[in-house]
RNA sequence: CGGGGUGUAGCCUAGCGGCUAAGGCACUCGCUUUGGGAGCGAGAGAUCGCAGGUUCGAAUCCUGUCACCCCGACCA
């Protein structure tokens, strides 16, 4: 992409009101872009950001087992009414009505829709396992939203829900479901810590919080150093001791960026999802439903890889992968930039009417893995400059072997 | 929803009863620059969130309203 022609119009400033580090360098680097409170648009370098991340999780819920499927935003008032949602869920539904005045709620949270689509077509074991997930737009009535993408209203969120015949069968998949969770955030270059956890409303017996470690999270979490034992404040109360070795905790500040939930048969049994076991005898389907919010995670990316100057990008979900900056604008970087471009993701700073300190801000803002920079400098020894976002080093590379070293370093 | 705060050009801010609302960034044109957000000159851009009110006079004071931010509770 040459980035003369992307839609990108990086800021110098935060805008007022901007607190958080990821808040205020998504919007600096023209990540996002906020269209009301808790409401924001991804730009096409955010969207590149959500993009990589999605992948990723489809990759992982794939492995799984998960077969991916849609479902409406606008879920009937008469579905939520089967499991008394409808009134008591939290944060509240947007409600809307149409021209016949009758309500809908905006999905926060898609129980009801997945049990009715499974209950019409399951009918026995043997149509089990099952395990279904979306990737869509939740709506959150929240009372207030909070650090530019950490808590907003409007969010993309992957759901999974898990069906299975038999209690046993359910946790071993909610088992293998968080060792999913774990890598796949170790694959978006963060490293998350599985937390025990209160249910909410959305219910069920067990539950893990997914939590990042960072300075600015929402989430207090007392740890453990020595056996690892990790809880949040609101559900183990604020104790000294670990419970399990008595060593002193640490209490730490975390972004939850996922929550899966043992559900048992609470709403296979207020909706009747059943199926015939092996005896001939109806039982309630059991449950579990597993979340990750896209743009939190991203934000949490961005609140625990920076620094002074911006963002450094874990290579996995960085917008692009290379980005080359032509300093000199004489036609020699055009050519790089063709060769590389049958590789690998690149952006191109061809903008000839910026000068080379604005190129290496920018550069360093939106915070791509590997900066390549040519030059008048470099060209006079056939060379092109690299260096890698978050490292002090810089090498350079004779033109001919640049293809080769950017395969080796990604 | 309770408490606190802020609305002045695309963005950040100054001005807080008195002359034609000021500056920085960004933008347009020209010349000069060209390895860390360049320099000089010229230019364009604002019904000071909106509606009332007080006053000889309101961006400035008062009332209402809308929007946004922060703390609390809740969450992916």
């Amino acid at each position: 992409m040459k980035q003369s022609k992307l839609f990108i119009k990086t800021k110098k400033q935060a805008p007022k009101g901007a607190e958080t580090i990821s808040h205020k360098y998504l919007t600096r680097g023209d990540f996002i872009d906020q269209t009301a409170a808790g409401i924001y648009s991804f730009l096409p370098l955010g969207w590149l950001v959500c993009k990589k991340i999605e992948n990723i999780i489809r990759e992982e819920m794939n492995n799984l087992g998960g077969q991916e499927l849609f479902m409406p935003t606008l879920v009937p008032q008469n579905l939520w009414q089967e499991t008394k949602r409808w009134e008591t869920i939290n944060p509240p539904l947007f409600r809307v009505k149409d021209r016949h005045k009758k309500e809908f709620g905006l999905g926060s949270t898609h129980e009801e829709v997945i049990t009715d689509l499974v209950r019409k077509r399951v009918d026995s074991y043997q149509d089990m396992p099952l395990y279904l997930y979306q990737i869509q737009n939740k709506f959150r009535n929240e009372m207030r939203a909070t650090g530019g993408l950490l808590r907003v209203r409007e969010f993309i969120m992957k759901d999974l829900y898990s069906f299975n015949a038999s209690e046993k069968e359910s946790m071993d998949f909610y088992n293998k479901a968080k060792e999913a969770y774990l890598k796949t955030f170790k694959r978006c270059g963060l490293e998350v810590t599985a937390v025990e956890a209160d249910s909410g409303t959305i219910g069920g017996s067990l539950s893990h919080e997914y939590i990042l470690f960072t300075e600015t999270g929402e989430d207090k979490i007392l740890v453990c150093s020595k056996c690892g034992y990790a809880a949040n404040v609101e559900k183990a109360g604020d104790i000294k001791e670990c419970p399990n070795c008595q060593s002193s905790l640490e209490k730490k500040n975390g972004i939850e960026v996922g929550h899966t939930f043992y559900l048992g048969t609470k709403y296979s049994e207020a909706m009747k999802a059943e199926f015939v076991d092996k005896n001939g005898k109806k039982k309630p389907i059991v449950m579990g439903c597993y979340g990750i919010g896209i743009g939190r995670l991203m934000a949490a990316a961005v609140e625990s890889s920076h620094d002074n100057n911006g963002i450094i990008w874990p290579k996995n979900i960085s917008p692009y992968q290379v980005h080359l900056l032509d300093l000199e604008c004489n036609g020699e970087a055009e050519k790089i930039y063709k060769d590389l471009l049958d590789n690998k993701e690149i952006l191109y700073d061809d903008r000839d009417d910026k000068s080379a300190g604005e190129k290496f801000a920018d550069a360093d803002l939106i915070g791509i893995p590997i900066r390549l920079v040519i030059s008048k400098k470099t060209l006079d020894k056939n060379s092109v400059e690299i260096k890698k976002r978050g490292s002090k080093k810089i090498e350079l590379i004779e033109i001919n072997n640049i293809v080769k070293k950017i395969q080796d370093e990604l």
